[in-house]
DNA sequence: CGCGATTTGTGCACCTCTTCACAAGCGCCT
DNA sequence: AGGCGCTTGTGAAGAGGTGCACAAATCGCG
């Protein structure tokens, strides 16, 4: 991954790259914004405004370009963002310039699914391994791959350099998987199972709950529901309900 | 990722529940807290301490106990919290006290999966309807239901009372679904497909990207690498990190 | 019956993220 | 060459979320 580093770029320059340091917020975005910009380009766009490329990643425009200039402004005033370059740039920046591998633990329902998913290939990544502590789900193959022992972690993830881990378990198996991961080393994991783990500091661990997004929906559509139960009036009392207190 | 209108809703009393306005970070934390109080409640516990819950749904206790007190206050200084009561609350605010139904259109590789995934019945949503474009799926039984035409989704939404739709296709085909939901009236919808959904004022989407997820980890991943490259110093400063979203 | 241990609820200060608004920069057209 | 329109990059203001620290409230015990 060539690298450059950034303008005021505080940190002292290593080696490699320069790490601008970026807000939590813009991290979570840059992935949409690859995604529009892909699309982009397989239209034959060869650049694009901030307006247009905000609208296709469903965000404000100024907070597109406030992102952007995080890493270092590779925009044209009064041209925009040339596409294929900005592809390339936060690519890197998000390290995916380097194919990273991925060991998927819990062959069950949503792991059979993550497995055959084609979305992560496409976007980098590569499902290097399964894994399953059911012995009866152990030698199944799916989508070209066999199922392994989880005890062969340890030989799996060196054979494969396994830099993230995805946690497709039952709940209460997801902690002790977990803890497997992190002994061999992985510092990245990806959990579905709907329980909270413990892992040692300088361990990544984003969660992903599929229920809990329903019940978010749920509440909207809770609150949404109680008013248009109400006509227009309502306003009458305003104002306290205070309960607490 | 959602779109919400802030009615500056004048708070009003409401027959049954009232509306606190909650903080969206509030809401989303809200069924984290549900679940770990389900667990509570099944391993016997009858009260718990803000402490206790705040481990249990791995948040900082102060924000726990500033979030249950925006829904107005059911601890008791010296004990705890009911748990039971807790629960109660958290899920008639939430809107769960009734058992909301569920479209699932697109029945693929993660369709599939979501349909037989268990998780969702067990926190009180209905797999109502089960549709697909194609009409080879058309016919098939998942988990006792038959895919049925998305075109037959007017008739299904009125049939089994969908408040809540989900979408498993590919991302070219989501647009178009969208749209279908939207016309019968369905104002809560979770996207799986990346791409960005337009849908008019009033009705919320949230999006589940999970090849985002994992480029979210691999920016981490990346980070870490390159700190650890770094000479000398290095130990000194260790990552940690807190899971968004 | 009062005291101390415990735990909630919250005011406050800090911090991050968002959004506006505009100057600076760039290309194009005349 | 010069001006004009368009677009980026950013300072500053505002909104929202977080965590500390403490007063208020409750229970149990001597």
């Amino acid at each position: 991954m060539s690298q450059h580093r950034h303008p005021g770029a505080p940190g002292r320059a290593g080696a490699v790259p320069a790490l601008p340091d970026l807000p939590e917020a813009t991290v979570a975005r840059l992935p949409e914004y690859l995604r529009a910009l892909h699309a982009l380009a397989d239209t034959g766009h060869e650049t694009v405004s901030s307006e247009g490329l905000a609208n296709a990643a469903g965000v404000n425009s100024a907070k597109l370009r406030k992102d952007l200039s995080h890493l270092g402004s590779y925009g044209t005033r009064g041209v925009g963002y040339d596409v294929t370059l900005l592809i390339d740039q936060i690519e890197s920046v998000l390290g995916l310039t380097q194919c990273r591998s991925v060991a998927l633990v819990g062959v069950g329902n949503l792991g059979h699914a993550l497995a055959g998913y084609d979305g992560f290939a496409s976007r980098g990544f590569r499902i290097a391994a399964l894994l399953d502590a059911d012995p009866s789900r152990v030698g199944e193959e799916i989508n070209g791959l066999v199922v392994r022992h989880v005890d062969e972690l340890p030989r799996v993830a060196v054979e494969e350099s396994i830099s993230i881990g995805v946690i497709a378990t039952p709940a209460p198996a997801a902690q002790a998987v977990a803890d497997q991961l992190v002994a061999v080393g992985v510092t990245s994991i990806l959990n579905f199972a709907p329980c909270v783990l413990s892992v040692p500091e300088g361990v990544d661990v984003r969660k992903v709950d599929l229920a809990i997004e329903l019940q978010i929906l749920s509440f909207h559509e809770h609150r949404k529901a109680s008013l248009t139960a109400l006509p227009g009036g309502l306003a009458a009392t305003e104002t306290q309900e205070a309960i607490g207190t």
